[in-house]
This record gives structure tokens, C-alpha cells and sequence, in this order.
DNA sequence: GTGAAAGCGCTAACAC
DNA sequence: GTGTTAGCGCTTTCAC
């Protein structure tokens, strides 16, 4: 009896001199299948090499159990922990998961379209990904379940972090030390991208506090670029090197609040003596950097959308549309009392002192009147000191 | 005329009146399809709703154009830039990824078992997994092609980095600046997990380089833990406070290394006046911190992985079977020469004075006869001094 | 250019 | 328990 090339069930049916429906039971679990059937048709089965066509089984049964999620930038942290927490959920619930990485309008209209095809995805999870009403209408006409995470959909289930009121907490956090003059590094998204929010809603929180707190809000100390460590270093040296720089800055991500770090140390801001520094999300280097900064469950965001969609496709309602994790200001060594205040503070990890390295060259000229780079020490417990020195 | 709850495309050609042929060419780009005959199908398609099901579309024509990738981890940052590299070569190819996350034995034979069925996926790349001859024998059983991506599989196509000769590139680096203890921090891979080998391959390079130079290998010198920064900085402390700690430490991978530079802080060990460190892989926070390290192109090897996956798939074979991907020593601050030998090195972010922070508990305690971490302020061009004042 | 029809390989309902 | 069969919804010859 010659092997088939790829035989199919029916090969196998054959073979085992059995039907189809027994052989499709085995496969599946093998109840209501006498042991030495099963046995038989087991045997088969290894002797001609056969396997299952997920292809066949997913179109006979109308689903494919497998789910996409769309995710953009895995060069950021949160982004990576927020699929991470929906990829091990969905492993779980043995799902398997398309991600697709999207970052401009065009790569969202390309997946748009793949994702809204009837049986590729059982439900989809929009991670930070701005939808419009049209992209929920093109998924609502494929019947295909959404979730969001990161993101406000009109219409969808979504679960979020209250940015705004974060960006209060953080500026909130600043004032409270003393800090008036306070900046704010956030990201500037540019045409070819999608419209992603939550820079923008952090710093209406900023604003907002500021104003509550009566503080005039001074454009100059609002710097936006690129969502990168070097992109925000590069802003926050040009606050720096004002003639009457701020003494806190607040960044809208943790990956910012870093290049804000580093300028500071580049600049001669010894950190928190001469400048505090907050960030936000609370990645992992965060602790290690001891930065302070607003926390929010990152992973567990991705996790509790992936739980929703499971939901969605058991059948069930998920309970509240709009599901809002909880935010909490993390105090650590990078922000102190504003100089002169009540001083003393803690020193700072990145700014006690290392000078800039030779080979480096800083990014904004050293302004007139300012001591090169490589000759600063910076000490402690100095008060209104300019420079560092 | 009633338009059925999910339109197929038999009821779109009754409705415009054409064959299954016609709508079914105008679905997939509307060759040899008159002007006229074309809109009139669109005009059908819209009206009703149509959705092409791609199941039936996959198994009809015997391919989805989806494949899989199997990695590990993606709190690690190398992980993701390799991850991230593959999915954007596969959307360009217009793939779909399947993203398996692959940490344990279980959750490996889990997704093999999902990934050798027929038509799951059309092919795998194995991202750092360590796959078995019984592994890849499935997939050969499947007909399935894999790849791999920075792991050693017998028989398949490998896009990888000489991991030995890079630990050798490390080790050699701190030799050459005049160390002679030098430490090395790495993975301890438990029962748990799969065996993987990066680590313990870049120890093996390690130990020869110092071999090469006639230097008695020191096993309390090598500490293996967790792959994390803490946990690193934990086997750093413990290397640090050792009687005759050493003047230097290789870190199997950037993320270790951070926790290094972070225990030499603590343990008030100027970086690099009294301990250099370098790492491994250069990922994006390294150049932040100055970290010196032995860069390999993550997201590239990813690409390449994917690229050569899309190159079996189009039937073609792969070239060489084994693709080694050049390695490179960056030099940055936080590597110097040794104590008391050429002097005067540059001073290193993260250990230039910063104290302990009153609430971390310093997790290996002080050692006797050392300062208090509190009272230090290090000079750079202090030699031979002990704890960094 | 277009229509008809034979698969693709399986699941599930139903009869025995 | 087990066999039979009708779909699942499309692609792709092949004839016209």
C-alpha cells in the first residue's frame, strides 16, 4: 500500500478501514472512539505521516482560533510590555496571535484590510493604536470583535491609563517640591505618522496643574521631537541652556526622561540638586536609573485587553466599556526639593559629576559664560549654583 | 432581493449576475476582467457587504502567506530588536507573523505541536530557541522550513554571531588595558527553562582568552544568576566585596552589565578608574550609559531570518547554510585601563560619586573596612584610592 | 473575457 | 460507537 504524498483524513479513513468521522474524532480528543479503534487509527495515522490540515479544520468549523493585535513601535518599552502581557494571556487561552506593527497610516490601512477579510482573525486588539470611526465601522461590517488598549475608541471596549490626570500627578508631584519653572519634553508626531495621544493628553495634565497651581504656562519651557532618549537629550539641553533654564522637567515617557538625564549630566545639572526629573510609565531601567516617574500596570494592560477579547469571543459582554487602570506617582532619587528650598537632597545617579567625554560632542554649544564641560564637579549639597560647579 | 446575513462569493455572482470565476478574479485584482464587468462586481461586492474568507481562499489555494516565529523573552531587549527586525522584513514580503513567545520546554513542544500541523503556518524562524534534532525532524515531517536566528540547529538555514569570539573580543579588550581579574557575570539557566546558550558561549570565549594569555582561570570569579540587571548587580556585589575583587567584569549582556554598573556604584567602585565593564550585544540604552560592549546587528539578524525564510518559501534555497553576522568592540566610558598602570582615565556616568540612597538597603552589606556609601565623593583623576573617594 | 465544475481537507449532523 | 454525507467558501483549470 503506497504512502500518499500528503495523505488527508480520508487517506487515513482508508487505510484504517474506518470513516471519516471517527478518524476526525481521534484527531480531536478521541471520545465516544473505542480504545483499539482509536489505536488503529492512531497507528495509521504514524505509519502514513499524516497531519491535520488547520486550514481545512479552521473553514469547517467557521474559526481559526487565532487573533491579531496591532502594536506600534517595539523599540519602546511600553509598547513591548503592554504585548507581552497580552501574548502570554492569549497563549493561555490558546489563542495563537498575529502581531502586526503599526506606525503610519498606510501600515494601518494595509492591516485594516487584511484584519477585516472574514476568518483571519477572531478578534483583533488595538494596542496605543489611534482608530478612527471608520476603521471600528470597517471591523464592525466584518464582525470582527476589537478590543483596545492604550487608546480611546469610540464604541469599543478600551483599557486605559488616565494620562491627564498622570500628567497632573507628575507636574503636581514637581510643584509640591517647590519647582515653578517646571518643562516638559514630549513627543512631536509627524505627518507620517499615526496621531498617537498620550504625550499630548500627559501634557495637558502638566498644563493643567500648572494652572491650577496659578503658574503662568511659558511655551518656552515645551519642547517636542521625537520619541527617543537622544531626540529629548537634545531638547532638554536647549531648556538647559536658557538664560533662565527650568528647575524640573517633566517627560513624557520614561525612554525621554533618560536623554533628559543625560543632558543634564552633559549640561552640569546635578540631579536633583539643580534639576528634578520625572518621567512616565515606569519601564523596567526606570528603577535602575532611579528615576522617578508616574507607574502604570503596563503588561497587565496588554493582559487585561487580551482577557476582554476572550471575553468577547466567549460570547460574553465585557462589563465596563471603559476600563481605567490605576496610575501612581513613583518617588525616587531624581527628584528633590527645589534649591534653596529646604536643599539637602539626595544626589542622583547620572549627575554627580561625570564630565562629557571628549569624543562627544555636546549637542547644544555650551553657552557663553558657562564652564566647559570637562572641568566640573559637581557637589551636592551646593545651592544656587549655576552650572554645576 | 434579501441580502443573506454573510454574503459568499456565489451569492455576490448570482446577484451581479456573473460566474464564481469572474467574481473571484475581480476579488484578487481584477485582471482579465472587462472595465464594465469589473464595476458592476464591485458594485455587487459593496452592496451586499462581501467579505472574502481568507480560510477558504488559504485552503483552496494551499498557502495562508502567514508564518510563525518562535522567540524567547521578550522582556530582553535583544529579544525584541531581533523580533522586531523579522516582522518588518515578513510585512514587506506581506507575511502575517504568528509571534510564539518560547521560554520553556512546555510551551516549545506546545507550539510545535500548533506549528506542524498542515497549513498553520508556511514557515518558522526559531529566534534563539535551542531546537532539538527531534524539533526540527517535526518540522521536516511537516514540510514546514524553518530558520534559524541566533541559535546552532543541525541541518537548518542559520543567521547567528560568533559568540565565543566575542566573549574572547571582551575578554581581550579588558586584557589589554591591563586586567588581569577580571570577572564574568552571566546566565544561570534553570531546569525550567530551555537550554539557552549565548551565555554560556560567551564564557567559553572568556575563559579562552584568558587562557591565550596565561591567566589562571578563576572560578569565583565567574558568578551565574538570573538574567536580569538586578540580579546581576546582586553577583557583582558579591564579586566586589570579595577580598581581591576585580579590576574588571564582563557581563554576558548589556542588561547585566547595567546591574554591574549599578553595584559598582553602590559598592563605591569608580567606572572605569576602579572597575571597567563591558557587556554584550549593544542594544539602545547601552550608548546612553556609556557602556562599552561587543555590538551584533539584532534587528538585522532578525531581517536576515526572515529573509531567508521568504527566500525558501519562494522555492529558492538559502546560500550559506550558515550565516555568521560580524561582531564588533564598541568602546565607550566604561572601560578602562587598569588602576595604577597608565592613569588618568575618563569617568563613567554611573559611578562618579552618586551615594546610596537611604532606603535601598545596599544588598551585599558594606564590607568591613570600607566607607560608608553615603560619604563619598570620587574624583576622576584619583588613583589607587579605595572607594572611590 | 467569462461560466461551470472539480477540488482543497475537514467538521458536524444524522442515521444506523 | 461508527459510517455517510453535506457543507465550509474559495481557486483554478478548462471549455467556450
Amino acid at each position: 500500500m503506497r504512502i500518499p504524498a500528503r495523505p488527508t483524513m480520508a487517506d487515513v479513513a482508508a487505510a484504517a478501514g474506518v470513516g471519516m468521522g471517527t478518524v476526525s474524532r481521534v484527531v480531536n480528543g478521541g471520545v465516544n472512539v473505542r480504545e483499539s479503534t482509536r489505536r488503529r487509527v492512531e497507528a495509521v495515522i504514524e505509519r502514513l505521516g499524516y497531519r491535520p490540515s488547520h486550514l481545512a479544520a479552521a473553514l469547517s468549523r467557521g474559526t481559526s482560533r487565532t487573533v491579531a493585535i496591532l502594536v506600534p513601535y517595539l523599540t519602546r518599552p511600553a509598547s513591548v510590555a503592554r504585548l507581552a502581557g497580552a501574548l502570554s494571556v492569549l497563549a493561555e487561552q490558546r489563542y495563537q496571535t498575529i502581531v502586526c506593527i503599526v506606525e503610519t497610516p498606510g501600515q494601518l490601512d494595509h492591516h485594516l484590510a487584511e484584519l477585516t477579510v472574514r476568518h483571519r482573525a477572531d478578534g483583533v486588539i488595538a494596542v496605543s493604536v489611534p482608530l478612527g470611526e471608520e476603521h471600528v465601522a470597517a471591523f464592525r461590517r466584518g464582525s470582527v470583535p476589537i478590543v483596545a488598549v492604550d487608546t480611546v475608541v469610540a464604541g469599543v471596549p478600551q483599557t486605559t491609563a488616565r494620562d491627564v490626570a498622570g500628567g497632573q500627578l507628575a507636574a503636581g508631584h514637581l510643584l509640591s517640591l517647590g519647582h515653578q519653572r517646571i518643562g516638559f519634553i514630549g513627543d512631536l508626531i509627524s505627518k507620517q505618522e499615526l496621531p498617537f495621544t498620550s504625550s499630548k493628553l500627559r501634557m495637558r495634565g502638566y498644563r493643567r496643574e500648572l494652572t491650577s497651581a496659578q503658574i503662568r504656562f511659558d511655551p518656552r519651557l515645551v519642547r517636542l521631537g521625537a520619541h527617543s532618549a537622544a531626540a529629548a537629550a537634545e531638547l532638554a539641553s536647549q531648556l538647559l541652556t536658557m538664560r533662565d533654564p527650568p528647575t524640573a522637567i517633566f517627560a513624557a515617557s520614561d525612554t525621554q526622561a533618560m536623554g533628559v538625564l543625560r543632558a543634564a549630566e552633559r549640561c552640569g545639572f546635578a540631579v536633583p540638586a539643580m534639576l528634578s526629573v520625572i518621567g512616565f510609565d515606569d519601564i523596567e531601567s526606570s528603577a535602575l536609573l532611579d528615576l522617578s516617574t508616574i507607574h502604570q500596570p503596563l503588561e497587565h494592560s496588554g493582559a487585561e485587553g487580551a482577557r476582554r477579547l476572550c471575553t468577547l469571543l466567549a460570547g460574553s459582554r465585557v462589563r465596563p466599556l471603559r476600563q481605567q487602570l490605576p496610575l501612581r506617582l513613583v518617588k525616587r532619587a531624581s527628584t528633590g526639593p527645589l534649591p534653596g528650598r529646604s536643599g539637602g537632597s539626595r544626589p542622583h545617579l547620572l549627575s554627580a559629576g561625570a564630565g562629557g567625554r571628549a569624543r562627544e560632542r555636546s549637542q547644544a554649544g555650551p553657552p557663553a559664560g558657562r564652564r566647559p564641560l570637562d572641568t566640573r564637579f559637581t557637589r551636592h549639597s551646593s545651592r544656587h549654583v549655576e552650572g554645576g560647579m
